[in-house]
DNA sequence: TTGTACGCGTTATCAA
DNA sequence: TTGATAACGCGTACAA
């Protein structure tokens, strides 16, 4: 006793006009050799009759979903949800569907989504890796069946891939040595996972601003963690009761950054003079903490445009190209958890999307 | 000279072990009929020769797609993000995917979105509103086929769907009460567009409250706005340069909140002695101004989660049950930027999901 | 327990 | 400019 709505299909314009239902199908793509007569009766008709191409039936024929994937570890974090802002922007506009799932940072999880996506035919995969995926055999069935797979700021280089990321290295290393040039002389780093490329390139920019400007490097300075905003308290009061404490952190986000500067207000010690502080991402936090954080901008929407844009020019470029890294600009931010002379930059204008 | 691929079909195995396509068809779906030992060796096989089921070809044939559709303002907003990260959870443990789109507040860009999900042939659509909709005929489509719609936080009573939401009017009366019981008589208000139900909802429970406490509805201290940063600043400049005041603020949003603090501290208003502020949604960026905002939870997650299980469960009940409205609980945060005087309650213990 | 034969709705191919 | 026919790969009545 169900009501099965039946769905009109080109077979039922096709009766209805007395044509072909090959007919009909090319009508309503716009196929040059239908007349125009016909081709406008067509479209009419099917208006009227409440048409609706099934995209399914035409997707089996033409193997296409129109789908692209997304894999990160969380979407709920600024710079991810910016990033796949970026991506659902740019896909929309060329006609794909963005589906997104997280990794919650496991490798078993990224492993799982890869493999339905993969099961689901995306026709393009953008991945931000998970913390700990050291392996990427999971790419595999993509690399097989010539599934572009772009890897967005968490990458892996171990895979020939497209790639969209920043200078990590390069942002640390201006980052720590703005603190340098504030007077610093014994700067602590807050560092992630040394083997998720972000972390390892930004610990290693930090050390060689160290050592150019003839600092020394003390392994005691650098704390490993997940730079959340617990362990960013932590590290901030075991840092603050050394014998010979840090005047200056660079961190490798902005949480444990903006934790830095909480925990050491509370201690009584005051930001930048006595501890200079310097964050990684400009999140909406970094500006709005007191004193407010400098930083490195992240040009998280403009990552996930590029990446999509990646995807859709694979599809072009088939075997064309090997692979292409796109390396975006960042920007130090100054404020004022760092200004400790006269010295420095005024604060780079602060745009603020709300 | 293209490589083609072939990929593997049930016909490939079929035909490997001397069976029929329709038992292997059945051995990989597990179904009763088919023999242990049969099983067994069509799974082995299949892992074999890499066969990968075409999701599109049984869609066709089961007239499915395994997709929910999502329709949001902006991905990258704290509490959309989270929504959204509720949402897969769910989804991708009952086997579905999410796509999401972003109608940037727009109405147009909802109808389009609407629409293309609509021809993607989703199974149920999520949607929480854009500002300025008002008419939801894009919805119809939906409706006339019988796929399951539900409205989260942004709603339209108008339209008879699944919602679930928060009570907005409850906790704008909450915050505006507590706001009263720390002494406030002049309590301004950060309104949101009245035609969206969250804004009117919390502009009337603020309004209630006043009125139960004898308090005077001063118009003049109604804003109405975007609730952006800017708008925020620009209120609070206002509002303090009145000849008469308020002592307090209590906004429909965070952001403006947060802003209302900086701008009065960069007046020389002290918070909260001389203005109070309270929010609404429990951003980030609400625990880390100075002095902490209070505010109202927003449980975004959760809402996700229940949203993308009503889905699910509409799609079971077919038309046993009219419609759904869950209504989630909310909670007052007080922080220092309403505590101002020792009645106050402790603050409430603050979870920071990092 | 297995197989035959057909249909899901569309598009590509070839022929007219 | 149009049409007939055969795929696309899978699931399922029905038959065996």
């Amino acid at each position: 006793m169900k009501k099965k709505k039946k769905e009109v299909t080109i077979y039922d314009i096709a009766e209805e006009l007395n044509v072909s239902a090959t007919t009909v199908s090319r009508a309503l793509n716009d196929h040059f050799s239908i007349g125009k007569k016909t081709t406008q009766a067509v479209k009419k008709l099917a208006k009227e009759m409440g048409y609706r191409p099934n995209i399914i039936a035409s997707g089996l024929r033409k193997n296409k979903t129109n789908a692209i994937g997304v894999i990160v570890s969380w979407i709920n974090r600024p710079f991810i949800s910016s990033l796949i802002s970026g991506i659902e922007d740019v896909a929309d506009k060329a006609g794909y569907n963005v589906i997104i799932s997280q990794s919650n940072d496991s490798f078993e999880k990224e492993i799982t989504k890869a493999q339905t996506l993969y099961a689901s035919r995306v026709e393009g995969l953008i991945v931000s890796l998970a913390m700990d995926t050291k392996s990427y055999n999971h790419f595999y069935p993509y690399r097989q069946n010539n599934i572009p797979i772009v890897f967005v700021d968490r990458v892996s280089f171990e895979m020939e891939t497209d790639k969209v990321i920043i200078n990590n290295f390069d942002a640390a290393f201006t980052a720590t040595e703005h603190l340098i040039e504030m007077g610093c002389k014994r700067i602590a780093h807050f560092a992630g996972a040394q083997h998720r490329n972000i972390y390892k390139e930004r610990q290693d920019g930090y050390i060689h601003a160290l050592k150019k400007h003839n600092l020394p490097v003390d392994e005691q300075l650098i704390l490993h963690s997940n730079l959340s905003m617990e362990e960013g308290w932590k590290g901030t009061r075991r840092l603050l009761s050394l014998s010979h404490p840090p005047d200056a952190i660079f961190s490798a986000n902005d949480s444990a950054a903006v934790s830095a500067i909480q925990c050491a207000k509370e201690m009584g010690i005051r930001i930048p003079e006595e501890l200079a502080v310097a964050g990684f991402n400009n999140d909406r936090i970094s500006s709005i903490v007191e004193p407010p954080l400098t930083t490195i901008n992240h040009p998280a929407i403009d990552m996930g445009k590029i990446a999509a844009q990646q995807v859709l020019k694979q599809k072009k470029n088939r075997e064309m190209v090997e692979s292409e890294t796109v390396i975006l600009k960042t920007e130090l931010i100054i404020r004022q958890s760092s200004m400790r002379n006269r010295l420095a930059k005024g604060p780079t204008s602060d745009s603020e999307s709300c």
